[in-house]
RNA sequence: GCCCCCGUAGCUCAAUGGAUAGAGCGUCGGACUUCGAAUCCGCAGGUUGCGCGUUCGAAUCGCGCCGGGGGCGCCA
């Protein structure tokens, strides 16, 4: 099976039409621009739609539509077309062969587990970096939208053929970590007796009290006779370190996991960090004001960015700001660990800082363009149509752990793809939990389900569903139209792939098990009366069943075979 | 004050600058003695918030309004 998408061949045959008919004197001679190919939207256009001629009318000084005509009379014959058309102001219609489609279905089978795999990425290495979340508290909603869109998209570029790293990004420094060690140190106090107060700007949540009980009973009062700076950090390190084992346990439940979990402290640790910084400095993007260290750059409207104040970190042990971890971790990725491209996911609340890491990684002479941030909105969690309130200090939240424990790994995934990165979302949690129509997961598992039923069924009546039979016995409309929505999978895989867009997978699936159900209203597959028909079906349906499992598996969805 | 996202069918949302803007849900009406009805088929439903511009062509790009959501202005 080619890993080149037809859409591009396509194009190749009509540039080399369009040169033809040049060579030839049937057109003037002008460069070519990027061949459009398209798949085409209404049926009755063919598969595929080049809108090219529209625009060549202009350079050409002719009629799109002779244009086209004269391209077509000189397109070289390719096994994949069936019939070329020019239509309506000038468009080249392509059709699909069926002959060639039918042929389609043994490929997909013999390209098995690496169906819909692509060779797009060149051997390019890029980093996906997502969840993310601050150690100081259990995954929430948001972060689950971080996880699934990150590790979707992680697996889209490996199938579209780049070399992925997933790495999470701990924040182990900063003045939340210090929050958050204040408070397990007091609660630790207070499940030993002491009558302490709770630090102003602590972390209220059960989980927090719990923590500070377990310390209690684990270490006993050793930590009642050590200095208070030195308690703090002792028992905040060791409930940071369970945070972290706790968030990535939840975070394999939803099947989630990483190659990289990089510290941010190992920043200042290794003296990057400080490096960095007198890189910015040598080069004139560190002012001192007001006591307080800036970066400046001349692409930043508002005018600077807090590199470190005494009077709001007054501990040098501390880390300075986001913006200034942010700097050395990016020279770090791009430099130290050479990747081609790293890609962030950010929650929308991040999204001032784009700027501010865009233009720290040009002063560090850097090319902005190999970073690439994603902002999704954010996550309205719902139920039964009313707002569930959250607050991570305050401690109110559902938690991944919750969401698992309600509602499995496979529904949040795909309810969380169902929509673009860029547009808010309600997650319903009465619905999520609904084995219903009106929860697309289970529609998509169950055509799976399906096919794998009528496999069993035509093994107990003693067919052989390894044997492929003639699939050029494959002519029924129906057939056909399964047969090109699985061919699309390469194209969704391509598009995500570059619109760094995964929710096209879950539209996909949806559409693919859409025709399949079609599929099965209008042929039956196992009739004792038509054996080498039934034959060839069989195979079809196993296809099937193999791009349902590829998309689903893209997603990071359970394939099953009964529900 | 500045920044980001959204506005498309009754609802929730799609649509790599292309032809007649599509799905699901909901309403209504049909299809199981035959491989899984968690399914399928059909009907109805639209000035793509408004205006101007760019383009052969705009839901999509630019500018300006209107409406909704969120963020920043020494927390991360």
């Amino acid at each position: 099976m080619t890993t080149q998408l037809i859409r591009d061949q396509v194009a190749d045959i009509i540039a080399a039409g369009l040169r033809a008919a040049q060579a030839e004197g049937a057109l003037p001679e002008f460069e070519l621009p990027p061949i459009v190919v398209e798949r085409s939207r209404q049926s009755g256009h063919g598969d595929y739609a080049s809108p090219t001629c529209l625009q060549l009318a202009r350079q050409a000084r002719m009629a799109p539509r002779d244009i086209a005509l004269r391209v077509v009379e000189r397109m070289a014959p390719a096994p994949f077309v069936g019939q070329v058309d020019v239509a309506g102001p000038g468009y080249i219609n392509v059709t699909l062969s069926p002959a060639w489609l039918a042929s389609l279905v043994l490929k997909i089978l013999a390209a098995g587990a690496r169906w819909g795999y692509l060779d797009l990425g060149a051997g390019q290495r890029v980093q996906v970096e997502y969840v993310s979340a601050n150690p100081t508290g259990p995954i929430t909603v948001a972060s689950t939208r971080n996880a699934a869109i990150g590790d979707v998209l992680a697996n889209v570029l490996e199938a579209a053929g780049y070399e992925v790293e997933r790495e999470y990004y701990v924040n182990d420094a900063g003045s939340q970590i210090r929050h958050f060690g204040e408070s397990v140190y007091a609660l630790y106090l207070q499940a030993l007796g002491e009558n302490v107060p709770f630090p102003e700007d602590g972390y209220h949540g059960q989980y927090v009290a719990d923590l500070g009980q377990e310390l209690a009973q684990e270490f006993g009062d050793c930590y009642l006779r050590v200095d208070r700076r030195e308690a703090i950090q002792a028992l905040g390190g060791e409930g940071i370190d369970r945070m972290i084992a706790w968030i990535r346990e939840d975070l394999l439940a939803l099947g989630v996991s990483f190659d990289t979990w990089f510290h941010e402290q190992s920043l200042r640790q290794s003296g990057l960090f400080d490096r960095c910084l007198r890189r910015l400095r040598e080069d004139g993007y560190i002012v001192e004001r007001d006591g307080a260290v800036w970066f400046t750059s001349p692409e930043l409207e508002s005018d600077a960015v807090l590199v470190r104040s005494p009077a709001i970190i007054p501990e040098l042990s501390e880390r300075p700001t986001y913006l200034a971890s942010d700097v050395a971790y990016v020279w770090n990725k791009l430099v130290e660990r050479g990747f081609d491209r790293a890609i962030y996911i950010w929650g929308a609340d991040h999204h001032g800082d784009v700027p501010r890491v865009k233009a720290a990684t040009r002063a560090l002479g850097l090319d902005p363009e190999r970073i690439v941030l994603i902002i999704y909105q954010m996550v309205n969690l719902k139920r039964g149509g009313e707002d569930v309130r959250m607050s991570k200090r305050a401690g109110e939240f559902v938690t991944l752990r919750e969401l698992l424990d309600e509602v499995g790994p496979d529904p949040i995934r795909f309810l969380l793809l169902t929509r673009t990165a860029d547009s808010t979302m309600d997650f319903d949690l009465d619905l999520a939990v609904e084995q219903s129509d009106k929860n697309p997961v289970y529609y998509v598992q169950y055509a799976h389900a399906r096919i794998s039923s009528i496999l069993r069924f035509a093994q107990e009546r003693a067919w052989d569903v390894a044997d492929p039979g003639d699939t050029s016995l494959l002519t029924h409309e129906s057939e056909l139209a399964l047969i090109r929505k699985m061919l699309e999978l390469q194209a969704v895989v391509a598009l995500a792939a570059a619109q760094l867009a995964p929710h096209y997978l879950t539209f996909y699936a949806k559409e693919l098990a859409a025709v399949f159900h079609s599929f099965y209203r209008d042929c039956r597959v196992v009739d004792e009366d038509q054996p080498e028909l039934t034959r060839a079906r069989l195979t079809l349906v196993r296809a099937a069943r193999l791009t349902l499992a590829q998309a689903l598996g893209l997603l990071g969805v359970s394939a099953p075979e009964r529900m």
